[in-house]
DNA sequence: TATCACGGCGGTTCT
DNA sequence: CGCCGTGATA
């Protein structure tokens, strides 16, 4: 059994000179530009081990900064192995949460609840309402958005009559005046209230930079936004134990409010920083490398870089252009199930793709050729139905001042609540100038509430007296929230409005959150009900990714950054998918796709699939696009001989409706052409016999055994694409 | 006044 | 497709 000790330096033997200059230098603020499978994850674990091993560092002095809590997971794991448990690590908002719930009284944060979009949109609609602002025309989205975007500039509202955007600041003034009232935190007010704390009280500041951390680490760095920026200045101070990691070819958060001069210009803010560049790639084979260079190059904005490994060659990148997305679906199949016969374990796999609605057609096929697969991402956990209103009802019982969520759970499950009733009660609590809870736990008669709206608001109030006390001591919150659940039958709600299927993932959600309480309890000591409930709106949905199943992953290009895997299937790989067509006229907007399309590539080891579709149904109809241009900048002979693409195709770049939007088109001869018995030709199935049909115009079913399927298929009759054959 | 069924419509990437 | 808002219905 070895000694941490030797541990560490066995581990900083076995980096290479330029790592190991990295993680010795201490003189001043570092920052580090990391190409692709460089091995920077690993130089910051052996730079904090460094610190505690051979610098007598107390780790808990260390703040590790990274992008998702996930990442801030695995580098803890890691570190327990060192025995640095100590470690403090988390994304920049867990980090300003704990400021905040620590210290932020000092600007009236106190007991913080933090808000996500679908709760903001609910807020910013009671303001848009209140201006007397149409929300149809200014949707409440839309309007978080550009706030977000504010926030992340740390720009407060400045509503002035007659200048751009007066409006919107007018709305922004009041949503941020409604969500102070609340207690509630935005993602970006986590940030800038932090700032405000840290900029207002100097000690703090002092204390922040001098005693609570003093060395501090922050990986994606390329990926911060300004507001973060500030706020590590103002945690950092003039520390020279700063270290930031980052590459530029991997920026691909701008629509976020990233802004790439955070590491572009890093000496601008830390003067005596000093640039350090690992330009090694121990990940992937020469040809991946290679191509994937080729591709980055196209990129003008660029600082030059040259990643170089001395790998083997490996096999040249597979392009693959297919008919249709059952094809393609059908063909990464193909590949994921022979791989997996060569050897390669389905962990070790994954497939990417731009967009999560390029997921569906695939998750069909893989499940019919059983082939497991996880999907990464999609909605956060937190956001899923079930999920927040359970936690609404946490939420408004132990805060009853708590309009938002309240709003959501009066009527869920079904209370005979409507809007009225709704906005009487809201009224009601607003004239009294108390709060839910001391108006009607006091008053036997508060006005215009009466007889069934009163019973229920008294249910509440019977909710709040008896679970309230429960949550806030250290009784087992997990069987509080079971029996919360029974009191208000939430999984029959859930059963009776759901299909069986459906239901049934969505009690395997209410059970992991269940669990999720026991958990944290079990691991915090005198654990906070409120600081639990936060934590959690914080977790993205990568974090739920465990690994350990022996499952391909499935996810979009922005959850791949920071992972790695053997073999990678990038799907979609056409025009007006990569690049998006909302990037495609934007000369940086395309250089942001590219990079994107370079992540992708760079995740894998050893083996690389592009795949595209001629033809994707959408719902509006079929669409036909051509390959992305990403493919024909690989260099060509970095392409499988068989797969380049191919010179002067015919242009089919163009999309058609085949279906009017005008509803008369439904009475049309060409959707009802087919009927029982008929012999039918599908793009993708081949001949078959329709046996039945349902639905009319667009919706038209139509139920049809295939030569070669066991079982019938139903298909959309508008989306299939079929022919009618004559009798055979 | 609550609820249900239907039709229209938008549609990225995420802490 | 799936969500949301609308209008008819109980």
């Amino acid at each position: 059994m070895k000694e941490p000790q030797d541990k560490f330096e066995s581990l900083l033997a076995s980096l290479n000179p330029q790592q190991q200059e990295v993680v010795l230098y201490t003189s001043s603020p570092q920052i580090i530009v990391a190409g692709a499978g460089s091995g920077k994850t690993r130089v910051i674990m052996v730079k904090i081990a460094f610190y505690c091993y051979a610098l007598n560092v107390n780790p808990e002095k260390i703040l590790a900064i990274t992008f998702t809590n996930k990442a801030a997971q695995e580098l803890k794991d890691r570190l327990e192995i060192l025995n640095l448990s100590g470690v403090n690590s988390g994304t920049f908002h867990a980090v300003c949460l704990k400021i905040l719930q620590a210290h932020g009284n000092y600007i009236g944060v106190k007991k913080p609840v933090v808000y996500d979009e679908q709760d903001q949109a609910a807020l910013i609609k009671e303001c848009l309402a209140q201006l007397e602002i149409d929300d149809k025309r200014t949707s409440p989205g839309r309007v978080v958005e550009w706030i977000s975007r504010k926030k992340d500039e740390l720009e407060v509202p400045q509503p002035v009559a007659g200048t751009k955007d007066y409006k919107l600041h007018l709305v922004y003034e009041l949503y941020q005046k409604k969500l102070d009232a609340l207690n509630a935190l935005d993602f970006g007010g986590l940030i800038m209230k932090a700032v405000e704390l840290l900029t207002k009280y100097p000690d703090l500041r002092d204390y922040y930079q001098k005693s609570k951390y003093t060395h501090i680490l922050v990986d994606e760095y390329q990926d911060t936004n300004t507001a973060q920026a500030v706020f590590l200045k103002l945690l950092a101070g003039d520390n020279r134990h700063l270290t930031v990691v980052g590459d530029p070819d991997q920026s691909i958060y701008s629509w976020r409010g990233a802004n790439i001069n955070n590491l572009l210009h890093f000496e601008q803010s830390y003067p005596t920083a000093k640039t350090f560049r690992l330009e090694q790639n121990y990940r992937s084979t020469q040809a991946i490398l290679e191509a994937s260079n080729g591709l980055i190059l196209h990129n003008l904005q660029r600082k030059e870089k040259n990643l170089w490994s001395d790998k083997t060659d490996g096999e040249e990148i597979v392009y693959l252009k297919v008919e249709s997305d059952r094809a393609e679906a059908k063909k990464v199949a193909e590949i994921l199930i022979e791989n997996n016969l060569d050897g390669i374990p389905y962990c070790d796999m994954a497939v990417f793709y731009r967009t999560h609605s390029l997921s569906r057609s695939l998750e069909e096929i893989l499940l019919k050729r059983g082939v497991p697969y996880m999907i990464v991402g999609g909605l956060p956990f937190y956001q899923r139905k079930e999920i927040k209103d359970l936690l609404c009802y946490v939420r408004f019982i132990i805060n009853p001042a708590d309009r938002i969520s309240f709003k959501r759970i009066i009527n869920t499950p079904a209370r005979k609540i409507g809007d009225k009733t709704l906005l009487k009660i809201e009224s009601a609590v607003y004239s009294s100038g108390t709060d839910f809870y001391t108006l009607f736990k006091n008053n036997y008669g508060v006005e215009g509430i009466s007889g069934h709206p009163r019973k229920v608001c008294d249910f509440f109030i019977y909710l709040i007296d008896k679970y309230r006390p429960k949550f806030e001591s250290d009784e087992h919150w997990n069987t509080v929230v079971e029996e919360l659940i029974e009191e208000i039958n939430y999984i029959s709600y859930i059963k009776n409005t759901n299909t069986d299927e459906k239901a049934d993932v969505r009690i395997d959600n209410i059970n992991t959150l269940v669990e999720a309480f026991a958990e944290y309890q079990a691991e915090h000591e005198n654990a906070s009900i409120y600081e639990f409930i936060d934590t959690l709106a914080l977790r993205s949905s990568a974090d739920d990714l465990n690994g350990k199943q022996d499952k391909v992953s499935l996810m979009t290009l922005h959850c791949a950054k920071g992972l790695e895997f053997k073999l990678v299937c990038l799907i979609g790989m056409e025009e007006k998918l990569l690049p998006y067509y909302k990037d495609i006229e934007d000369a940086d907007e395309i250089e942001e796709e590219r990079r994107l399309c370079y992540v992708g590539i760079t995740r894998a080891k050893e083996k690389v699939y592009l795949l595209s579709a001629s033809r994707r149904f959408t719902y509006s109809g079929p669409k036909y696009s051509l390959p992305s241009r990403f493919i024909s900048e690989i260099p060509e002979e970095k392409l499988k001989a068989n797969s380049r693409p191919q010179k002067n195709e015919p242009a089919r770049y163009f999309n058609v409706n085949y279906y009017p939007k005008d509803n008369h088109f439904d009475m049309n001869e060409f959707m009802d052409e087919f009927s029982v018995g008929d012999c039918v030709y599908h793009y993708d199935y081949g001949k078959g016999v329709i046996l039945g049909g349902t639905g009319y115009g667009k919706n038209k079913k139509l139920i049809i055994q295939f030569n070669g399927e066991q079982e019938p298929t139903v298909v959309m009759a508008s989306y299939a694409g079929l022919s009618k054959l004559d009798e055979q």
